[in-house]
DNA sequence: TGACCTTGGTTCGGTGTCGAACCATACTGT
DNA sequence: ACAGTATGGTTCGACACCGAACCAAGGTCA
């Protein structure tokens, strides 16, 4: 009962001409070939895909951050488990391009991260505008833990919701994420 | 050179094991039947899929929301969009639950809509707890406008997309979401 | 009828994020 | 050498969102 969400959600779509179905919307013949599946109009598609996605990122952000340990964020643990994977130090901005956000962003999420001593920021020894941060031994076990809280919460899951499912999703989101990155260059330099 | 964003970015994964590729993860250990592919770490899995999701939601968002007339943002044109595709009128409630956000950000959502103007709110009749949302004649026209700011945007995107590509993601995020909400009952009824 | 629970909305405090403005330190070219 | 520009970080003001606390009006039931 928790979910009307009635299937033509939110999302754009064309100015008037409620979708009759799908037969070619009256409105100029199809522009490209019959795909198959090719959706009479394309601005209606990338509108619609783009708000289930946005959906889905915020439950499954909440739903992540509710069972993390302490007050960890997201964001915190998403650094962390970087640090932990890849090893190795980075300077904040690498950091902020590796996960997309601004440099206002990565330098606040660094502060609450140092704050909490699960990083250390040491000045850059060549170039002194810029800094080092580093994952700490307490950053570590933080994120072991963090790692094990959120595990029965992926593992309900992945138990509703078919892993292959999930793996065929994966390269296609990837092709988005990258062309959508892609897209982005040209024009802000800095972010 | 806006984007180092490594491969294995990121999100959570196993503690330790560096994982060789990807692909249809080559690991045939797979714990479970052989499902193809199946991969070795359910964790992993889930976390990439998010994460990516993370990023494009952002990267998307971002990006729409610069091109919005005025200072309109995206959950308030999302409202709008709602009222004037599908019509009628709605409680507040009833859109949280349509847009999946809490109470609480909807009475926000709505404050600032009836602000400008661009919804009407008035009691609800029969149930004096409730209330009654409607599109206004200028929140049609802004929605109007907003699409038309939009289709620049979008057209550029199917230009670098491939609107197959989007068209085969979106039934399973469809059903990733439908999933994600519907694991959502039993434990929060109010929302 | 009256206590108790439920349900629709609002308010408040805390977080993440963006974009723009701002510093300080590199780097470049003439 | 020195202005001019680029680059790494920080700060600030807006937003959106969540979750919990809170209110008011609706039900329930004995």
């Amino acid at each position: 009962m928790t979910a009307p969400q009635d299937p033509e959600t939110s999302f754009p779509g064309p100015p008037r001409p409620e979708t009759p179905a799908d037969g070619p919307t009256g409105s100029s013949a199809a522009p490209a070939e019959a795909t198959g599946g090719a959706p009479e109009d394309p601005l209606r598609l990338v509108f619609a895909v783009f708000n289930e996605i946005g959906i889905v990122d915020q439950l499954a952000s909440t739903r992540f951050t509710r069972v993390l340990p302490d007050g960890l964020q997201l964001s915190m643990f998403t650094v962390l488990n970087h640090f932990a994977r890849l090893g190795g130090e980075r300077t904040p901005l690498e950091l902020a391009r590796a996960f997309q956000v601004s440099k206002g962003t990565m330098t606040h999420t660094l502060q609450r991260l140092e704050a909490r001593g699960l990083v250390a920021i040491r000045p850059h020894g060549s170039d002194r505008r810029s800094k080092i941060v580093s994952l700490t031994e307490a950053g570590r076990q933080t994120r072991e833990a963090a790692i094990e809280a959120l595990r029965p919460e992926a593992e309900r899951l992945t138990a509703l919701i078919d892993p292959q499912a999930l793996a065929d999703l994966l390269p296609g989101l990837r092709r988005l994420r990258e062309t959508l990155d892609r897209a982005r260059e040209g024009e802000p330099p800095p972010r």
